[in-house]
DNA sequence: ACCCTTATTGATATTCGTTATTAATAAATT
DNA sequence: AATTTATTAATAACGAATATCAATAAGGGT
């Protein structure tokens, strides 16, 4: 069943997989596995809640998460990684944050730290092209 | 000039507005303008801070902001509105926050709450479709 | 005014991530 | 085994956004 090589894959995934680098892992090992499949499947298991979703990135690109605790992360504006921040997941946001729109409901609140990651930042610095556009 | 349309038809916008509904707003008067248009000139009226941006949606749509302060929004699940936040911006979550990962440096943060707005709710309640899918 | 250079625009094609469709295959149930 | 139900692969379609590029509009200098 495929399903369980998603799941796998995630599980087995160290950072912040999209749907294309699960794609690109299961694929190495089964090659006729389909795209759809990938994207199915990590749907599911997501709503089910057996792995985790990140979503919420400037880009739109979802990634998924080994962990399924609620947690913030970090988000490279080059490349697009996705890592884990160390601040404690804030439940009270909900009780603290009041819509200016009368009768809008908070049920989540998401987290995205933007940077750059350190591959991306040593790029820059060795092509120089610090403040440079193109 | 464009620009000048697209720049007035934000500002006199209350809410938060799509490119889509700039380009809906200005072409019952315009109507030869291109939406190619609309999008260039709000991505360069956002790098220009005339603007502001309102990006890290789950469903990846880019909202745009009369005001240019940042602050915190909320957003629809259903339909996709973007209401305001009162809760006061956290200059120090920068500071905080902790990327697990070496060398990762943070330069902002989102902080998007994910809820339903009235006008969704109500039609929910009206068609008894309470945890009911399709 | 005229030529020349630079900016801006409209129309359209293209990209990217994702979802919908559908026919085929596999699993489960009777 | 026959019948129903799930899952899959392949591909088309989608929606937001960007890229391309020829056409038009603005500016500047002489």
């Amino acid at each position: 069943m495929q399903k369980e090589l998603t799941y796998d894959a995630v599980m087995s995934y160290s950072g912040h997989p999209s749907a294309d680098d699960i794609y690109q892992m299961i694929s190495k090992e089964h090659s006729s596995i389909s795209k759809a499949t990938i994207y199915r499947n990590l749907s599911i298991l997501s709503d089910e809640g057996k792995i985790g979703r990140v979503e919420s990135f400037a880009n739109g690109e979802v990634h998924y998460d080994h962990r399924t605790d609620k947690h913030y992360h970090g988000h490279c504006r080059k490349c697009g990684r996705v890592v884990d921040i160390d601040l404690s997941y804030d439940n009270d946001f909900v009780a603290k944050a009041l819509p200016m729109e009368d009768g809008f409901s908070i049920t989540s609140h998401e987290l995205i730290f933007e940077g750059i990651c350190r591959d991306c930042r040593e790029k820059e610095k060795k092509n120089g092209t610090e403040g440079i556009k193109n």
